[in-house]
RNA sequence: GGGCGCGUAGCUCAGCUGGAUAGAGUACCUGGCUACGAACCAGGCGGUCGCAGGUUCGACUCCUGCCGCGCCCA
């Protein structure tokens, strides 16, 4: 269901029946005022300006063949060329109601049969460093990454997340030879890796400081590298816990990820070297300095200089960018990819753009194979510098996810005080953390965003908790209500119900934005809006209220479960819980 | 030095492929609970969209040049 696209293709075929060649874009979009309609057709005027003739004749031309029977009540004509949507609210009705009966809230489901072909999607998101505790910083890309791979599954796309922990390089040297020695002094390793955030500080100042620890760090390395059975045994222990922590905040930030999506750097080792002399083999590579480098010719300067891409160091080692182009080929190839989308820092992104140019070259990704890097900026703190607590450390995605819950459950108990605690527990979880969530994922700016605890933890306003609060407050109906008619016919007679109607069917038209363009902010900017118009209709349209016909009752009522299931879908996609009371 | 991104209300941010009078939230002010849950609703205040040009019937949006900030590669 997608209103949009059935106006498109309707005034499409009225312009080239107006005598526009095939193609002409529509340009539907959302009227912005009321009295421009419901949608409002713009493409008249771009067509005329190409064809050099009066637009606002060439409109009259289009409206006189735009049939829209039925689904329109009134057609107009406005300013030099605006074709202006009012849509009748029978229709509207219609369509909701059918949407009513449907699981997927009239979202069409793409499959291998379909028009619509479903298509092979692997999602690389939250990537934490294991050598440390996931930080705010790893924030963005683990609940973007996972509210992107909900929506394409939501649209029935094949996902395929893939975890690319960073669990190989040189700082395992000093924490496995750290961990060694613990180990050794009758620690238990889960005890010693309680606080890996510790457990890395000590074997810092130890690696540069006391004597001798250094060169044992670099040797273990090299020996890691090689297979030594006892590193890599150390590694294995300290990896295993690690990946723990991570879990721990994955199920309390409500995220999909599981251990079987973790496909870490040290898994594409074996492939590295191939990677290496396929390059070289095809002379995409050469040797510069020792070194294994691309010059990237396509994006050579002014003077023809091409920048240097590292593949291999000069004393034999590996980079990220071999790492990267290994795993362009696995997701091509074995996972059978049809797109791949990848969630980091904006900092990256020139060298995920020259891994493409030279994975394309070396036929690592197919070109119908579509490769996207997803960036987003850095949290920076209230000075607009880099985010960091008062003694100059990171802070830890725990702590805040803790504090969010706290403060939630403050809130809570003060709104009601008779709450048991099993409850409380419960909802202040939802709330705290939907709350932290919802103030992440609104965001759109590929740029620096400014944390600020005041309004991460808000629960006012365009928040999370609005949203639930929306949801509760018509499960509650419910409740008082008692028994709910399921063949309900869902009638628009006020304003607000219509302004709901036309909301509720846009579902499929977001969820695709989000989609295309990996931006949740867009579904979050929806919900919002959608719970807003509710929030409006709750104090215009009574429903339990005395006087209320039966008619009336059942079909508001219908019109409140469409919205309890949007908000509740729209939210899980979010990864934000819901629940029956607040 | 080269490249990428950003500058919108006091603050935090939206603004879809160029469209009609630039929108929310927050803060501040005014109303609304003998209750379908006030974590709410209705209304008000608040903008030379960094600056200057250009293209266009029409520019926050596209182009050019500055200014400021951030990042990446040297």
């Amino acid at each position: 269901m997608n209103i949009k696209d059935i106006l498109s293709k309707k005034v499409s075929a009225a312009m080239v029946a107006a005598g526009l060649p095939e193609g002409t874009n529509p340009a539907l979009s959302l009227s912005n005022r009321p009295q421009f309609g419901d949608y409002q057709a713009n493409g008249v005027m771009g067509a005329a300006k190409k064809l050099k003739t009066n637009p606002r004749e060439l409109a009259t031309k289009v409206v006189a063949e735009l049939d829209l029977g039925g689904i329109a009540s009134k057609i107009e004509l406005a300013g030099p060329g605006f074709i202006n949507i009012h849509l009748d609210e029978n229709w509207l009705a219609a369509q909701l109601n059918e949407v009513a009966k449907d699981e997927f809230i009239g979202v069409a489901q793409r499959s291998v049969n379909a028009d619509d072909k479903q298509q092979t999607v692997v999602v690389d998101y939250s990537a934490p460093n294991l050598a440390k505790e996931m930080h705010v910083g790893h924030l963005r890309s683990t609940i973007i990454g996972d509210a992107v791979v909900r929506a394409l599954e939501f649209r029935g796309d094949k996902v395929i997340r893939q975890n690319h922990m960073g669990d190989w390089g040189t700082q395992f040297g000093m924490l496995i030879a750290h961990l060694s020695d613990k180990l050794a002094s009758d620690e238990v390793a889960e005890t010693a890796l309680a606080d890996l955030e510790n457990f890395y500080r000590e074997a810092k100042v130890r690696f540069d400081n006391e004597e001798g620890f250094a060169d044992r760090a670099r040797a273990d390395v090299v020996k890691l590298q090689s297979g030594d059975e006892t590193c890599a045994k150390l590694w294995q222990q300290f990896i295993d816990i690690s990946i723990t922590h991570s879990e721990d905040i994955y199920a309390k930030l409500n995220v999909s990820l599981k251990r079987s999506n973790i496909m870490g750097e040290s898994a594409y080792n074996d492939d590295l070297s191939t990677v290496i002399d396929e390059l070289m083999a095809k002379e995409i590579a050469e040797e510069s300095q020792g070194a294994k480098v691309v010059f990237i010719n396509e994006m050579a300067n002014k003077d023809g200089e091409a920048p240097v891409f590292i593949v291999q160091k000069s004393g034999g080692g590996f980079l990220y960018a071999t790492t990267d182009l290994s795993a362009c080929r696995y997701r091509s190839g074995k996972l059978a990819a049809n797109r791949i989308i990848i969630f980091t820092d904006a900092r990256q992104a020139l060298h995920f753009k020259q891994v493409e140019i030279v994975a394309r070259k070396a036929g690592f990704l197919p070109e119908n194979v579509g490769y996207q890097h997803c960036p987003f900026g850095m949290m920076m703190g209230d000075d607009g510098k880099p985010f960091k607590t008062r003694t100059g450390g990171t802070i830890k995605l725990a702590e805040l996810l803790d504090e969010a819950i706290v403060r939630a459950a403050a809130l809570i108990k003060e709104k009601n005080p008779e709450i048991n605690d099993a409850d409380l527990t419960e909802i202040s979880k939802k709330v705290g953390i939907g709350a932290v969530k919802f103030a992440d994922l609104s965001k759109n700016r590929t740029s620096d965003y400014i944390f600020n605890w005041k309004t991460m933890l808000s629960f006012e306003g365009a928040t999370a908790p609005y949203l639930q609060y929306a949801y509760s407050r018509i499960q509650s109906i419910f409740s008082k209500a008692g028994t709910v008619n399921n063949d309900a016919v869902i009638d628009i007679i006020e304003p607000q119900e219509k302004a709901l109607a036309l909301k509720l069917l846009q579902l499929e038209d977001v969820v695709d934005a989000v989609i295309s363009e990996c931006t949740p902010n867009l579904l979050c900017n929806y919900l919002y809006e959608l719970a807003s118009l509710y929030m409006s209709f709750y104090e215009a349209c009574p429903i339990l209220k005395e006087g209320i016909s039966d008619e009336v009752k059942s079909s508001r009522l219908a019109l409140c479960k469409v919205v309890a299931d949007t908000l509740k879908q729209g939210l899980d996609i979010l990864g934000i819980e819901t629940m029956e009371r607040m």
